[in-house]
RNA sequence: GGCCCAGUGGCUCAGUUGGUUAGAGCGCCGCCCUGUCACGGCGGAGGUCAAGGGUCCGAGUCCCUUCUGGGUCGCCA
């Protein structure tokens, strides 16, 4: 039976109670997460945000309900602070306790689906459909107030650089570039639709054209594509835009940003009870952002060495190139892909010169699903053999040319891949992030970052049998390869940057057109008809002729920073309400049909793929 | 759309080459316990083994399909 909280105010959160509150009376409210009733006296450990605090009622005329209260249930407690004959060292609270003099029930729980508790390995989906109560666990919950906290200190870095909070449209129109729009039928104007916002790229860039200067927001996007670990289909960005800047006044202030943050971090890190190995590793990489800044890598030099455009600094085994060691040597594989303008490229696995036969199999299964065909091996055994999967097609001096390449001694395993330079990469790079994992080369309380910058403008699609857009279609080329554009477009680069995380893509911008000039050209070779450039973007184009500062912004991805700093594999673990692999939210049931009234209304019909093909299609 | 992994009381798991009434810990219910804090003691309830189909004398176990999640490739300017 519920009561009523009428005539009490919460007077602290549980945690918040110091031995300074000592023979005080203190109203405290939260949720019961243990009753441990020892028969004439019993404790109940109550539980808020701020953490738990125990309850003690030993007296003879005490409240009988203390000791069969429900777990999970939300009560009020009024009560006197006063100092443990038992102290607990591993609680905050555990010098003082709370002798109740009055109790409320004021919502009690049935017995929840699963342990609120931290630790627990409960299926995610289970979780995820009682969420609310997943999230009162202090584990995740610290992890939101965590990701709070950030977004203050990015607030607070920001609005004292100058930078305006302004918020934008999210009922906006569709692009056809990029990733699959949400789309939103119009009512009032039948058979049009609005999009939600992938990013707010183009409305940043018209505050720039309307004198804003520098502006930020925390900005919802959303983006109709598959899920990953660190992928969900709405996600709020970190964005921002200046005026009148290069890549170097953007990579100077993001990088202080990042120096800000990880200064600050910490501190807050420790109210929340982060693991200290964590907060270590944060004050080392803030240390280091202080004395060096952030280093920078051309994205050419990314793909070579570490075979990715978001490379893991955290460990070394760089990628090695060894085509003109192999050119001319007797095995096919290696010339048939040099001969196609391909690419051979090893990694030397230092110490794994003895991996067994199963595993090197496995290692060709994770390179065969990045689309290389095969590895090729050399092992170079701790006894001093050599076992390669292709030395009867070399000649011994070839193969000893390509163990020195390759800096092979004993006891070292050599992987090649030889393929298209796109596949090589993704399978070497696939197989040192891999090996990195597996062999405990990495430190998974180290932070480092890295610009990565000169990505290509533009990217061959085979799909499309044309060229996209790498970053997007505003993207400022690099002023000396612009000449370039018509004779050898995929060798343009782009002033485009992003900053990179142990391997994932925190941010990425990008400095901007602002010359209308260049800005229909690059339409032009990303194939848009002047009429279609004006009809998808023609308050851009138009705006363009009215005076546009040179501008250039970044936008991280506010999800994937607060997964990182705070330890997580899961960018779900940082957001409050997440969705799962197919989109849906297992707690809403969304998305889900709706009255055909509000369809009518939307001049909408759901029926037309069965309509289409009368004799069903499985497609 | 492809590939891989998982699904056994409320939760987490065990379950042998297919072989009687499917076990454990936690939780839950009842009784006992005045310093517990992973409290303890005694007793108890609770399972169409994700669903459907197949093989077999016999299926939690083998096969097929589907469902629900997770990871990943494609995709994500």
């Amino acid at each position: 039976m519920a009561e009523s909280m009428k005539g009490l105010k919460r007077t602290a959160r549980c945690a918040e109670i110091t031995e300074e509150y000592i023979g005080k009376t203190v109203t405290l409210m939260g949720w019961v997460a243990k009753c441990r009733n020892k028969g004439g006296i019993v404790f109940v450990d109550l539980r808020d945000r701020s953490g738990i605090i125990q309850i003690v009622t030993e007296s003879e005329g005490a409240d009988k309900r203390w000791g069969s209260l429900k777990p999970e249930s939300a009560i009020a407690v009024v009560g006197t602070v006063r100092r443990r004959s038992a102290v607990n060292p591993h609680m905050k609270t555990g010098t003082i306790e709370i002798s109740p003099t009055e109790l409320r029930v004021l919502s009690e729980a049935q017995t929840p689906p699963f342990l609120i508790q931290n630790g627990i390995d409960t299926r995610e989906d289970l979780r995820l459909r009682y969420r609310y109560l997943d999230l009162r666990r202090p584990e995740l919950q610290h992890k939101i107030m965590f990701r709070a906290a950030v977004v203050e200190m990015i607030r607070q870095f920001l609005s004292g650089e100058g930078f305006l909070d302004i918020e934008t449209p999210t009922l906006i129109k569709s692009t056809p570039e990029g990733a699959r729009d949400y789309l939103v039928p119009s009512r009032v104007h039948p058979g049009e639709f609005y999009a939600l916002p992938q990013s707010p790229q183009l409305l940043k860039q018209l505050l720039m054209c309307s004198g804003m200067d520098r502006y930020y927001q925390i900005a919802r996007c959303y983006r109709d594509e598959d899920l990953r670990a660190d992928r969900q289909p709405e996600f709020t960005q970190v964005d921002m835009e200046l005026s009148f800047v290069d890549q170097d006044d953007v990579i100077d202030i993001n990088t202080r940003l990042l120096t800000y943050l990880t200064g600050e971090m910490p501190a807050k890190m420790r109210e929340l009870e982060f693991p200290e190995d964590l907060i270590k590793g944060i004050e080392k990489a803030h240390e280091e952002l202080k004395a060096h800044g952030i280093g920078r890598i051309t994205w050419q030099d990314a793909m070579d060495f570490y075979g990715s455009d978001k490379p893991d600094l955290r460990f070394g085994m760089k990628i090695v190139d060894v085509s003109d060691t192999v050119r001319g040597c007797g095995f096919g594989v290696f010339t048939g892909a040099l001969e196609n303008g391909g690419v051979v490229r090893g990694l030397n696995v230092k110490g794994s010169g003895d991996m067994g036969r199963k595993q090197i199999d496995k290692l060709t299964e994770i390179a065969k699903t990045y689309g290389a065909k095969g590895l090729a091996y050399v092992q170079l055994k701790s006894d001093g053999t050599v076992k390669s999967s292709f030395a009867k097609f070399m000649t011994d001096d070839e193969m000893h040319a390509l163990i020195a390449a390759m800096g092979g001694e004993k006891g070292d395993l050599l992987l090649f891949a030889a393929d298209k330079f796109k596949v090589v990469c993704a399978a070497l790079g696939a197989l040192r992030l891999h090996l990195g994992e597996e062999l405990g080369l990495i430190d998974h309380n180290e932070f480092r970052f890295v610009w990565v910058i000169d990505f290509p403008l533009l990217e061959w699609s085979d799909e499309e049998g044309r060229f996209l857009a790498m970053h997007h279609p505003f993207t400022m080329p690099n002023e000396d390869d612009w000449k370039n554009i018509d004779s050898d477009p995929g060798s343009v680069r782009a002033q485009a940057y992003d900053i990179v995380l142990n391997g994932v893509e925190m941010g990425g911008g990008s400095i901007r057109i602002h010359m209308d000039d260049v800005q229909e050209k690059m339409l032009e070779v990303l194939g848009f008809t002047p009429e279609r450039a004006q009809e998808q973007f023609g308050f851009l184009l138009t705006a363009f002729k009215y005076g546009v500062p040179p501008h250039a912004g970044l936008a991280y991805g506010l999800d994937r920073m607060i997964m990182l700093f705070s330890g997580s594999d899961s960018i779900r673990d940082v957001i409050a309400f997440p969705k799962v692999k197919d989109a849906s939210d297992l707690m809403m049931d969304a998305p889900s049909a709706v009255d055909p009234k509000q369809l009518e209304e939307l001049s909408l019909k759901t029926d037309i793929r069965e309509s289409a093909d009368p004799k069903g299609s499985d497609s």
